[in-house]
DNA sequence: TTGTAGGCGTTATCAA
DNA sequence: TTGATAACGCCTACAA
């Protein structure tokens, strides 16, 4: 009884463009140009290859494809942490701009030990045509390497701070920001101004604790070193940063956070120590997260214009990869962050 | 001057197999073997082709793996909007699970109109071997179709609800979960209880608002339709039903917000008009967010397990990938969402 | 244990 | 305008 024609039945049949071209009578090499460049076939032979891939229920295998074409039209991501409202939102712009211009988005959980290895992984391995890096434990030093002699390297790194200028970036201009916002706080009549930090990687200070040096010197004031806490822009470090705050004899008035998360959790445990932002002491963020709006008190913060951080990479990276880069040497756009002032932060009459 | 030897100089030649096998004077098969199953290769040509394969650079071609193995190592996941700090913990639990049992991820934009065209697209073109979808928008009607007569179809459903039994799914136990919110509500003593409801789905109630309903029902009291407001789960929905709570007569002494986005939106907004949270008005929200423990005051909410939701998602989709899968029929897992209380919530003598 | 060879599904080249 | 054909780089029977 039957035939052995087609094997187990619960396999599903892969159709390939063979099968199509079978069904519309015409050549393989036929339906792939009516696919690829349809104006390349005539109306009738096109008519019938895109009914039959109607019947067929035909569907591309982009692996093939990516072989042939030597291209994934895939872009990799890499973020410290996606938790973080930040990255999110700056994904969320990547892969919005990626997907207008025909192009998936793989999200890495994070890079290795070994830059190299990972690089290679994704970009020489027909995964990824290009990278956009948001993740500053990437050593730049050894990227040279690898980098072609020729043209641009598709990779942008977007971190908060990247030293080598080598390296294609979309960056904020943490260091001016921090200053402009000290300035808010200085024009707000404060002179007693503290700092919670950042992390500083390797040799490479912090930009925006430096932003904050820079706007204190300039003003001729000393922020006692006491008021300057290092923290990791988490939340815990703010509470932690609280603690040691309130335990201080002589506080400062102001306190200007590295980002929104450690402002936050700095005023609420200010808040459980019964110390009240802003009757007590005026704090203000980074970032504009989107909480911040609605947190009590609203907070004062400097916005980083995320969803363009994300658009801009995205639209760059993909410039590299399809050639269509405007200039030659390394790209570098700096983006402004503009002061958003809210009620975490108050006159004073120094 | 010079030989025509290697074509153009900017060009990265790509290495194949082929020539790490030329290099370790074996042939490409000894060097596939090494690279997949090193047991089966003699230790000495084992050692001449790892050190080919540093010599040469040599970084494996996955579109050409891929297409002979019908396999892409990788899966995808659809959210309606990454921005949302609640998916951004779940794809990052999803991004870990994915990479230590070695698949890559990727993240789309959005399902369009057409969730067969989606479907094909991805899992019958072998860009993808299974599907995650937290975007409740897909229509479930149109996804039988494509079902294989036999096993199941790599794909997991892990939105608010799912009506549909017959797709594989993870999800929260929303409607139990809300039955037990209130329930705290009524153990503080409050009798007059209100609840912005998150979005219903074409003639699917919102689960969180059933369970609402059943346990105002149960305590035999009644919520006056007033104080059920419709919403989206976004902060500006909780903005405006404080609007309306607020303008209000007769207001509840108790709101039960669908999420805490939705209560934080509701809490500052009411704040605003005089209203003070918890001493005029307890609000509970759902899913704990990280913002929630730090916001003032620190909301009393329904922890949804996001974590574990991603990763009980991301494993039962590779198992079925895999073949792995124990039972046989459509997998149903169903987290419980345990209660959080601080200090939003007061008790009241009624 | 190792090598040979064929094919996975596409697209690009070259003729017709 | 169309068709035959040869890669793209890898894995895996099958044979040695």
């Amino acid at each position: 009884m039957g035939s052995s024609r087609s094997g187990m039945g619960s396999t599903r049949k892969t159709t390939t463009i063979q099968d199509v071209a079978r069904h519309a009578n015409v050549s393989s090499a036929t339906v792939s140009r009516v696919l690829s460049s349809p104006e390349r076939v005539s109306e009738a032979a096109r008519g019938r290859v895109l009914e039959a891939v109607r019947e067929t229920g035909y569907s591309i295998n982009q692996a093939a494809r990516s072989l042939r074409l030597r291209a994934a039209r895939t872009i990799l991501i890499a973020v410290p942490n996606i938790g973080n409202p930040f990255y999110s939102t700056v994904l969320d712009a990547v892969i919005h701009t990626a997907s207008i211009r025909g192009y998936s988005v793989l999200v890495a959980a994070r890079i290795g030990e070994d830059p190299n290895r990972w690089l290679n992984d994704y970009l020489l391995s027909n995964r990824a045509d290009g990278l956009l890096v948001f993740d500053g434990s990437l050593d730049t030093s050894s990227l040279h390497e690898i980098m072609p002699t020729g043209g641009s390297l598709p990779l942008i790194a977007a971190y908060d701070e990247w030293p080598d200028p080598r390296v294609n970036s979309v960056l904020t201009d943490n260091r001016a920001a921090a200053h402009r916002a000290v300035e808010h706080l200085l024009d707000y009549g404060h002179r007693r101004i503290g700092h919670i930090a950042g992390p500083s990687r390797n040799a490479s200070p912090n930009e925006r604790l430096v932003g904050f040096h820079e706007a204190v010197q300039a003003a001729g004031i000393s922020a006692d070193p006491e008021w300057i806490i290092p923290g990791d822009y988490s939340m815990p470090t703010g509470i932690r940063a609280a603690e040691r705050i309130a335990a201080l004899k002589h506080r400062p008035t102001a306190v200007f956070c590295g980002n929104d998360e450690m402002a936050i959790g700095f005023i609420s445990r200010l808040r459980e120590l019964g110390i009240e932002c802003p009757r007590d002491i005026s704090v203000m963020g980074f970032d504009d997260i989107a909480i911040s709006e609605h947190y009590w008190p609203p907070l004062t913060t400097m916005r980083q214009p995320r969803q363009e951080i994300g658009q801009v990479a995205t639209d760059a990276v993909l410039d590299i990869i399809e050639g269509t880069l405007p200039g030659p040497g390394p790209l570098h756009v700096t983006l402004t962050a503009p002061l958003v002032i809210r009620k975490s932060t108050v006159r004073i009459n120094s």
